[in-house]
DNA sequence: CCGTACTTTCACGTAAACGGCAAGGTTGCG
DNA sequence: CGCAACCTTGCCGTTTACGTGAAAGTACGG
């Protein structure tokens, strides 16, 4: 064990938007969208200009489609989540550049902070939902309630 | 007991479009904008017209904006679920329209499931929605990991 | 090297979900 | 009954999240 192993999906292949967006289920339209956002930028371009996604990128691309058609958030809200993520590629890149563990370790907690923050929306949002459960089935044994009332009235 | 007592909130009083809006936390025009597209119909009119609404409409409304804010649910799918709904306001009127028993037992069991098909939505919702901060921890994980690797190589 | 399929940027078009205004009617306190 | 405050129905404007070309460049199998 040579290194903590940073970067264990080494890009795998690239591919172009066609393919990208397809394999996450969205138009290329929305992926290059999405990017005039700033909610994610490609790996990298090729000669003559195309945008090359990896593996890293799918994965944001999912996680973005998630939160969209999921959780329902639109993509400015999501943006502020990214832009957490934005600063982790940042760290991402710091991480490489120095060898410093106490920066290694400051980088590395700041992305701990940034995870924890993500599960906190999503919670906070899977509370909202869960009351509405709640109520709903409050109203639900009313009328089961209901329901047993006249069937004795009817015994 | 003489009555099962349906109508156990017996309108309350009623109000115009203003003050029920801000009541529950939305414009006027939202709310006439909602009526539009089928999503409610106010309790009553004025003698000038004026839409009035009951404490059953309010609860209607707020359901309605948790649907929106919470669930992420558009206005079309809110439609949906509320097509079922509107049955059951049909089914609050046939309710006293009949005395036969099996009649009204099967209008009760009807909003049953409607009640059922509304938590099982929302709980699609969710499971959704945790699949997602599942996910998200086990990267937190990860980096949690990377964290103890890098404290243990530096002691 | 040629054609076809894919890609680029730019720009206009659109559906959803309202906001805002106009022109006129309604309520209700004084 | 007078008038300020609220309501009505249009109807057009706006933002979000893309769809849909247009014009031009790129990739690549034959």
């Amino acid at each position: 064990m040579t290194d903590t192993q940073e970067e264990q999906a080494p890009a795998g292949r690239l591919m172009r938007i066609q393919e990208a967006a397809a394999e996450v289920g969205l138009t290329p339209r929305s992926v290059r969208y999405y990017e005039e956002l700033g909610l994610l930028r490609p790996a990298a371009r090729s000669e003559g200009d195309y945008r090359l996604y990896d593996d890293t990128d799918l994965e944001r691309l999912r996680f973005i489609k998630g939160l969209r058609d999921d959780a329902g958030f639109s993509l400015a809200e999501i943006a502020q989540l990214m832009e957490d993520d934005a600063a982790r590629e940042r760290g991402h890149a710091a991480f490489h550049a120095t060898t410093d563990p106490s920066e290694r370790s400051r980088i590395l907690r700041d992305r701990l902070v940034r995870y924890d923050h993500q599960i906190a929306m999503l919670q906070t949002k899977i509370g909202r939902l869960q009351a509405m459960v709640d109520e709903t089935e409050a109203k639900r044994a009313g009328t089961a309630v209901k329901i047993d009332q006249l069937a004795s009235s009817e015994r």
